[in-house]
DNA sequence: TCGATATATGAAGGGTCCTTCATATGAAGT
DNA sequence: ACTTCATATGAAGGACCCTTCATATATCGA
């Protein structure tokens, strides 16, 4: 078995009793876990829905553009064509970011005629903004 | 030009006044723009470099792996073997996976003999994991 | 109703990056 | 010194996705 394999199976209690005396090369195993850590640390984790959840979230706003997007709707509320006008670029792009942003309820929009303002869905979004930049603009020694 | 054409020449004031009474299909231009708001808007963004910045640490981070790596972290200071127990997932995408968030200083880790122990590397990525939770977790009427 | 405007969407191409496999480094034990 | 163990790293391929171009939908004005 090669070394990179995965170690999901080491903590799970499904496989028979290992047979004592068995030779370190016969087996798939890893000799520095510390169970009651990983175990521990298991039980903190958030469920798996909202790390899932979490990481689409993040992986929009981990695009520039939608970043810029999502900042400047921080400030307050805009239309496409004002988003497209202050990022200099298209609102083929800007449309097409913002959709994204809107399914993942990033945005929400509101229509007024012919023109849909934008704003930030909920202010949990403004927060992780803020800090966010706290973190990236920390000094560092 | 096509409709898509960025639109990042309109505020800025390097062009020559325009002359009175041009024809709109000469002039490439949006019409629904309300700049002192774009204006505004572009006032209260961060900095550039700060938004590039946090792109690429939202990128990171919105990575499945990554994330549960930095959550599981969250809860305590783990070696890379411990990480890839918990995570089921082999040692190379756990030590991949951590280079990209050490280089963005979103971990860092202290070496033990042959064990690496890796941990947040400041509060700040907590918080905003936190934040992002509450946010993914919100109640949706 | 016809044209113009504001926005949304579909398809496609090209670049990015995550995973895998293989190997390297470096420390500890014998 | 040599082996073993923990971790790091390089290369490659395949999937994913961002941008662009083209077009569709819908609203307002004449």
């Amino acid at each position: 078995m090669p070394v990179n394999a995965p170690r999901a199976a080491i903590l799970r209690n499904d496989a028979p009793p290992a047979p004592s005396r068995r030779r370190k090369e016969d087996v798939c195993e890893v000799q520095c876990v510390d169970e009651l850590k990983v175990r521990r640390a298991r039980g903190a984790m958030p469920a798996p829905e909202s790390v899932t959840a979490l990481a689409a979230t993040l992986k929009a706003l981990g695009d520039p553009t939608r970043l810029r997007l999502a900042t400047a709707l921080a400030a307050t509320e805009l239309c496409v064509c004002d988003l497209a006008t202050l990022l200099g670029t298209s609102q083929s792009v800007v449309s097409h970011s913002l959709r994204t942003l809107r399914q993942l309820r990033i945005v929400r929009y509101r229509k007024e005629g012919r023109v849909a303002y934008y704003s930030l869905d909920d202010p949990h979004v403004a927060a992780l903004l803020a800090i966010g930049l706290d973190h990236v603009e920390e000094e560092r020694e």
